[in-house]
DNA sequence: TTTATTTAGTTGCATATGCAACAATAAAAC
DNA sequence: GTTTTATTGTTGCATATGCAACTAAATAAA
């Protein structure tokens, strides 16, 4: 038995690029993940992004990292919740206004992220060989228009 | 406060696709539960998916389940848990072999698929409103080669 | 035939995510 | 100045997923 002919897609649409694009997304994460604990770093690709933000845009509310990341705020709680406990970043309450919290990286989540952005170039360009220009230009641009086509129903 | 531009990608590698392709599927799924609700069916594309592997398949071991749909055993476990509360399908021991349950379609799961598989024929077309023949198949042809390149390396 | 190994499935633990409902605080309306 | 509304963040509940460790059962090896 071998895992199911990809272009089987869902309810007999045989154009749809959907499992396409999930899979493809899954197993990046995986290799991500499984590359990371190799080096002897437990990170996630949405950890590392987070860091990545909040290192190059400076500490921000947690409302506005959701909005910049595109995250539910119960979402970006938890992941904050998960990352301060591994000590990547920090609240900081806002006296100004008392409902904020800033988050910042740490000194620790500094020097992490920067040990792991090098590594994390070279996964990705590992995974994108074979890909033309072209390609990937067509794939942003596509995954741009489903993106816009889903958000207009969702309102 | 926008969110971020999408141009920004992990880690300073401005042609990466990846955050392209996880914020098209996250708003696909997204867009089909909420459609999904609204058509008064609770149901996520991985539910969807699963019933009509086995619409087509008919009755399954779970692991063969598992790895036709790529997925992790206790993912697949779980996922059948769920959907068994729901009455869509059930697992029937194999008396030839104990260790085997036998994953089947029930009555109220067929009916289900045989409603929702138009909707989602439906949503899928809109959703890729607007890419060409040749998009969507060099799409398809990329997301093969990333997840090929991603599973090279997890061996 | 008894022991060792492999296979099928589950459970604990971890991550990630969204919606609904909530508490605390700030801002606007009166 | 008090009441109402809006904003910020959390928690409960639900879904989805993988790895490690486990049990039960079947198969292979001794």
């Amino acid at each position: 038995m071998k895992p199911l002919d990809i272009t089987q897609n869902i309810c007999g649409i045989d154009d749809s690029v959907m499992p396409y694009i999930g899979k493809a997304m899954k197993f990046a994460d995986m290799r991500i993940c499984s590359e990371m604990t190799e080096q002897g770093y437990k990170l996630s690709r949405t950890q590392i992004v987070m860091l990545k933000v909040l290192h190059q845009q400076g500490a921000l509310p947690q409302n506005d990292l959701a909005f910049l990341t595109e995250r539910d705020k119960t979402s970006l709680t938890r992941l904050i919740n998960t990352m301060e406990k591994k000590n990547l970043v920090a609240r900081i309450p806002n006296p100004d206004d008392k409902r904020i919290n800033m988050v910042h990286l740490t000194t620790n989540g500094e020097k992490l992220f920067a040990e792991v952005r090098p590594i994390m170039k070279r996964i990705i360009s590992e995974m994108q060989q074979g890909l033309s220009e072209s390609d990937i230009s067509t794939v942003k641009k596509a995954m741009e228009i489903i993106q816009d086509n889903c958000i207009k129903k969702l309102q």
